[in-house]
DNA sequence: GTTCCGCATGAATCGATAG
DNA sequence: ACTATCGATTCATGCGGAA
């Protein structure tokens, strides 16, 4: 049994982060607002002073990570006037120029994009999951995100969706095809670093920003239990949630209170022993006091070994 | 009938590019010498200096490519003392400070990458397709490049079992992908910005940096039949031969003899009339025997439309 | 209890219109 | 000229109700 917290800060991350301690984070996952995106809920950052924004919150959360941990930021610059803003480019320069190193990036393939048509550009479905690094040497656990493949190519089938069936099929040299022989007889591969998910709206209260399956494979990734996972920008708080769920401790910050009484009311954030769905979790809660209960099957994502 | 011509140079691009008149090239598709990479060409750039290096041949590439015509860059940062290097972040900031408009990056996802492990980081898959535009006003065929649409082509393919999908993508253009397509143009979408194509090894003899299908999708994307294309750094052969397929004038700059030698056997570089399909134009040979001419070395593609 | 069909809904972007 | 707002465009996914 592990006991595990969930703390939730209410205010703007420039200051509260302050409240951390040096050293004390194993992984911050964000994904902050987009320049000009949600400027009801948040200021609306403009693109040209993007840069200048986060850079302060950056340097705090240099402080508070530990030497070992990783910093993933999730972001996408929007298109303006015609041509692709570079205030992420710059970020990232800006960001190695205050210690932190920029160790990779990340793809993520969003399957379902936002529809739309313009006569100079394709629809967007992809980001940047950004990885930066307060040392060289980290820790990540890659055998925790393996993928299962034996029968590669069934099982591979399988994982795709009808409309990459559909795609596949109508082009040449695909993916599928001889390669496949080398596959065979391998029980798990190691991923690469393109993610392929779909965004999901399981929230109907607020439009999820990103899949819970997204925090998920880096918390796997880059912590193990009762380590802590930092979420700036927790927003509906999947990060959290998903951290909970796998036994991280972990601390979210967001300056709406709407979100922060929302995450709360999710989340129960204090310390507490956590195995449950939400429903199961209020339908329970007497009865959870003392005991460890057994987890559902539905609950977590099979790794499917 | 179309005539298309092939122009090989052998030289640096650096000084072959003054060849070329101004605003004569539809579209710009190339691979460079990644940093550290081909060593024995070009000197092997050192990433700090690739900015430096290609920041003047982005400026040629300026000059000759026409106002709506359109530069895409195949791209990929190298890992270099547990880092991303920034040199591409850099290059496209310089770009843009030279007057290119940074319209687009596209992802090319290879989906059979090269194998490998490292402590610190995944299998790379993919790389970036940078779009830069010398105006806003470019042309873009989007038609061109439309795709079967999943909900509707789902119905038709949830009857076959799974070998048949599986046998089928083993061939290549045979059989099940000429049902599919049959099926375009009944219900197709626009693609995205993530293309997932693998990287073929269909010839033997040489490495391709890219697969065909990466230029003929930006070829039919951007240009039309009688177009020029060019390529600055054009290896062995690839672009040049897809655009001569296509039916475009082609333009291709190696500083390797043996690059160069290999392509003008491949390619035949002379005035050609190739408009038939394979078995018409062997068939039709004899007819045509005499009107194969010999084109001078500075002689530009004549541009038709 | 399945399967199927219809429908709402997105971290969007452009061009036109209005101040 | 320069900025704010609005309508039109578009498609993969998951849900609910119906057969």
């Amino acid at each position: 049994m592990i006991a595990v917290t969930a703390k939730t800060i209410l205010g703007d991350c420039r200051e509260a982060l302050q409240e951390l301690s040096d050293n004390s984070v194993d992984l911050i996952f964000t994904s902050p607002p987009y320049a000009d995106q949600r400027s009801q809920t948040y200021g609306g950052i403009k693109p040209d002073q993007y840069v200048e924004w986060f850079t302060p919150i950056a340097a705090e959360l240099l402080r508070v990570l530990k030497p070992d941990g990783t910093f993933v930021l999730n972001i996408k610059e929007k298109a303006q006037n015609g041509e692709r803003h570079t205030y992420v480019l710059e970020l990232i320069l800006a960001m190695r120029k205050i210690g932190w190193l920029w160790t990779e990036e990340m793809i993520w393939h969003k399957k379902n994009c936002y529809p739309g048509k313009w006569p100079n550009r394709f629809r967007d479905s992809w980001e940047r999951l950004l990885q930066f690094n307060k040392s060289r040497h980290f820790n990540m656990y890659q055998e925790e995100v393996m993928v299962p493949m034996g029968s590669w190519a069934e099982k591979r089938l399988q994982n795709l969706s009808e409309t990459d069936k559909i795609r596949d099929n109508s082009k040449v040299g695909s993916g599928f095809g001889k390669n496949i022989s080398n596959w065979i007889g391998k029980e798990k591969a190691y991923p690469t670093n393109v993610l392929q998910l779909a965004t999901e709206c399981s929230n109907k209260s607020h439009s999820a920003a990103f899949p819970e399956s997204l925090p998920e494979w880096f918390i796997k990734l880059f912590t193990k239990e009762g380590n802590t996972v930092l979420d700036p920008f927790m927003g509906s708080g999947t990060t959290l949630k998903v951290a909970q769920r796998m036994k991280r401790n972990s601390v979210g910050i967001d300056i709406l209170p709407q979100y922060y009484d929302m995450v709360n009311a999710a989340i129960q954030p204090t310390e507490c022993y956590l195995f449950e769905k939400r429903e199961e979790y209020a339908a329970d809660n007497k009865k959870r006091s003392g005991t460890v209960r057994k987890r559902k099957h539905s609950e977590l994502p099979q790794q499917a070994s």
